[in-house]
DNA sequence: CTGAAAGCGCTAACAC
DNA sequence: GTGTTAGCGCTTTCAG
């Protein structure tokens, strides 16, 4: 036999090539390399030799093509570079790792669009679920599509109206209530909100102060649920909500939050306590205090939703609101997994707890 | 008739469904819908009305089977929950994007085996190349397979030996000279270092300090190559290294990281100043020193490797040495890309600048 | 310009 | 147990 150490084989070793090495049928061969259907172990044993020698390696294409499956996740999230997608982005993976599973990420940048056209990129690439934290909470269509053509969708963090899939959700009013009514306890009666907004600015949530009805929760975002709490809170407390206090930034931007600190720290009557309802919201707020020179309890009270490492490092520690984000990636993973497994069971919306951290940068005001 | 209200899962269009509903053969249809060939304007009209009305989803995987290209590029990195990967991931996201593909992400927790199983996996997936943040500088006959069987590799933040592919690189030694000797033009002295260096152990980097030859860059990974740097800034200034100072974790796990910092703190003669080489080893290190109550800069100077947003809400603001993370990521998948489309140029080491950004966290020993 | 037919690499029926 | 034969959905010759 004409010996080539190592043939740089243009052409990757198909089963095909696999097969004749060992002198069998590719069916035969598939089902050695495969582990589906009888071979007898002898056989097996020289396919595997002939496919190692060959430097063979399944095209999963071909493969996915008939068995309709790709053993792939598609992760629809905001913004990767956020250290809360990415906690959780390293739940699904490990999960998804853990059972087989390929993740392909896309960031949305919070935009419609942008999530309709990575949903349906990745309904062209086949993949068997996706993962997604939307956009919007009512425009949904494309979400809607991908489960009724066969591609399950489970919602990451954000409910939706109108679409009934598997969810993994925090209870953000309820947080938010807890948060907020830390600091009512504490005696501080006003108290600055910073969040974004931008899907409850259309809803007009100045009614949501007072007596009217309270909104559906699953048509806000996060941001809306927190000052929907935020609003409770005071409503349980008996206490007033000053709309000049709560201020809306429009996006997650971390200036924006900054600016929107500044102007409310700088009012004639300030207030004394803030609260953060996101990470990006904490950053730039935090960065107004110290541009301001606000001390910390002293002068100020602050509260952020999410919990960060630094918040620890900085005097006084911060108290947060911790979610157990790398968990709520994992248990989207799994609600995913579980659903492409067993396609008929009642979708289910898993409610993971969040718990508030006191520490030193909230005190009674003076 | 039993009526189904949403029909569970109605086989999605082909384009034969499409071809069918348009009165045109496939090939014709693929042709409208695929932009290649031609096709009577009036036809493609036709066609996409028809792909419309069927709600028609090209199927990227029979796509892929023929083109051999799946417009998809996978990326092996360290771990995403690691704010330096979840930006570079931004940014080979964005540029990938931008350029069509899609980017399936994995994660080998700094684990050769793991990367070369998350190797073989995008393999098989039959990705159109591989950017990947090596685990090994030396172990790496799977990204030479990869590469040799016709999937080009883009090597980030990491170089190794003895293979020919694009990079993006800082000077880390480099870097790392400008930080120590920031502290040593300061008249520090005792310098702690604080790193992982679990492939530099290996390596007997205790043979660097004196006048053996320095090692092959291109061998080190980034925590080696920083206390190399660490080394020649002490040699240029004439300043004796004294290896007790010098704290290896073994992992990226900053509780080693605070371990090995509360160690070298408690020494009898304890340093003036510390250099913490990358985001994981400062976290630790910050957080042993805030436990120990060690006053910055009174009784420590300190200075990191890798700048997070955090070290300027802390008291005093801290100096670091800031890389270009977004746009490692970014140039990264562009040098890829630029591989795809011509194999033939010649492959490139790119080296990024990083900047030292002077704050308050150093100053004269005491 | 359009259609018929031949596959891409693999698995799933179906024979033997 | 194993081989033969169809395809999966699409693009690509190659005629016409």
């Amino acid at each position: 036999m004409a010996s080539s150490p190592i043939p740089p084989e243009r052409r990757r070793a198909t089963i095909a090539d696999v097969a004749k090495e060992a002198g069998v049928s590719s069916a035969t061969a598939g089902r050695a390399l495969g582990d589906y259907g009888y071979v007898r172990e002898e056989i097996r044993e020289r396919v595997r030799k002939a496919a190692e020698d060959l430097g063979y390696r399944p095209n999963s294409l071909a493969r996915s093509m008939i068995t309709g499956r790709t053993n792939t996740i598609g992760v629809v999230g905001a913004d990767i570079a956020n250290p809360f997608f990415a906690s959780a982005m390293r739940g699904i993976g490990d999960v998804a790792r853990r059972d087989g599973f390929g993740t392909i990420l896309t960031n949305s940048d919070e935009d419609v669009a942008l999530e309709g056209e990575a949903v349906g990129l990745l309904l062209q690439k086949q993949v068997d679920g996706i993962i997604v934290s939307p956009a919007s909470s009512v425009e949904t269509d494309h979400l809607a599509e991908a489960a009724e053509s066969g591609t399950p969708v489970v919602l990451f963090d954000r409910d939706v109206v109108g679409l009934t899939a598997d969810a993994v959700l925090t209870d953000s009013v309820g947080a938010s209530r807890t948060a907020v009514g830390h600091l009512l306890d504490l005696g501080h009666r006003r108290i600055a909100i910073i969040a974004e907004l931008r899907a409850a600015l259309d809803m007009e949530w100045r009614n949501w102060i007072g007596s009217a009805p309270a909104p559906d929760t699953r048509m806000l975002m996060p941001s809306g649920a927190r000052l929907l709490g935020y609003i409770q809170a005071h409503a349980a407390a008996g206490v007033p909500v000053d709309p000049a206090l709560i201020r809306g930034t429009g996006s997650y931007d971390p200036n924006a939050a900054r600016e929107r600190t500044l102007e409310v720290l700088r009012l004639d009557q300030p207030p004394t306590a803030i609260f953060t309802v996101d990470n990006v919201m904490t950053h730039g707020a935090y960065q107004a205090c110290r541009e301001m020179g606000i001390r910390i309890p002293g002068d100020l009270s602050f509260v952020a939703y999410d919990d960060m490492e630094w918040m620890t490092f900085v005097e006084p520690n911060i108290t947060a609101l911790s979610q157990p984000v790398y968990e709520m990636g994992k248990v989207a993973a799994e609600m995913l997994i579980r659903r492409l497994r067993s396609p008929e069971v009642e979708p289910a919306r898993r409610l993971l707890d969040t718990t508030l951290i006191v520490r030193g940068s909230t005190a009674a005001p003076r």
